[in-house]
DNA sequence: AGATATACTAAGTATTTCTTAGATTTCAAC
DNA sequence: GTTGAAATCTAAGAAATACTTAGTATATCT
């Protein structure tokens, strides 16, 4: 029975680009350090998914949004990972450029 | 005990976008008839958290990406749902847009 | 008011995660 | 290539969560 889920890949990516073991990132969201390893290796392993208040914590604490987690492909995972950094106002510009994209290419001026 | 998730408005917001009841949607994702109602309406007032498997189905029953679920405003989540419609090409253009934007804003050509 | 469609909820059952206690793997130093 | 330490992984019972059932609540018609 595979139960895919693209979060562990996600999960270990951010985590080994933050240079933390995964008990020291189970001990930083404050899991009790006796489960704190198992419990991120069985997320990493896709053995078992966390809680959203669990991902959250994760996710701040890695730098990204939630939904990079959940990203299927890396294109999408890079893009969402990226719209972290924007303001709100750059989001506007960027949704504005999307919504009137049909057919073109993105470009910076 | 207010156990957040942005899933709940997420799902309803794109189940309305539909014109789906909740049963109808839940008999769509091959949900048991008898239960389909009930399910649905614990994802979307919060008291449950569907697997990864369901809310896949989910996202493609109703044309968003898993990660829309997980957007927690209305921003993001716009944005994210607008990712589903480009081409990797499309995408690869607005990832190399995104990492060479460091105080710019994004602009049509 | 009555009928119907839709959404919601309590409680028991079923299923999943979390904790515990270790086993296995990795890897640097010798 | 063996040792030791750090890191990762795993089985199994305990604890927590979701799913099913059966029904209640709410909204909208006629």
């Amino acid at each position: 029975m595979p139960k895919y889920s693209p979060l562990p890949e996600r999960l270990k990516a951010a985590r080994l680009d933050r240079g933390l073991t995964q008990q020291q990132l189970g001990i930083l969201l404050d899991m009790d350090p006796n489960s704190a390893s198992a419990r991120m290796s069985q997320y990493e392993t896709g053995k078992h998914m966390p809680d959203y208040d669990t991902m959250k914590r994760m996710a701040d604490e890695l730098g990204v949004p939630v939904a990079y987690f959940f990203c299927e492909n890396e294109l999408d995972a890079q893009i969402i990972k990226q719209l972290g950094a924007l303001d709100d106002e750059q989001k506007q510009a960027l949704l504005a450029q999307l919504a009137s994209l049909k057919a073109r290419t993105p470009v910076i001026r």
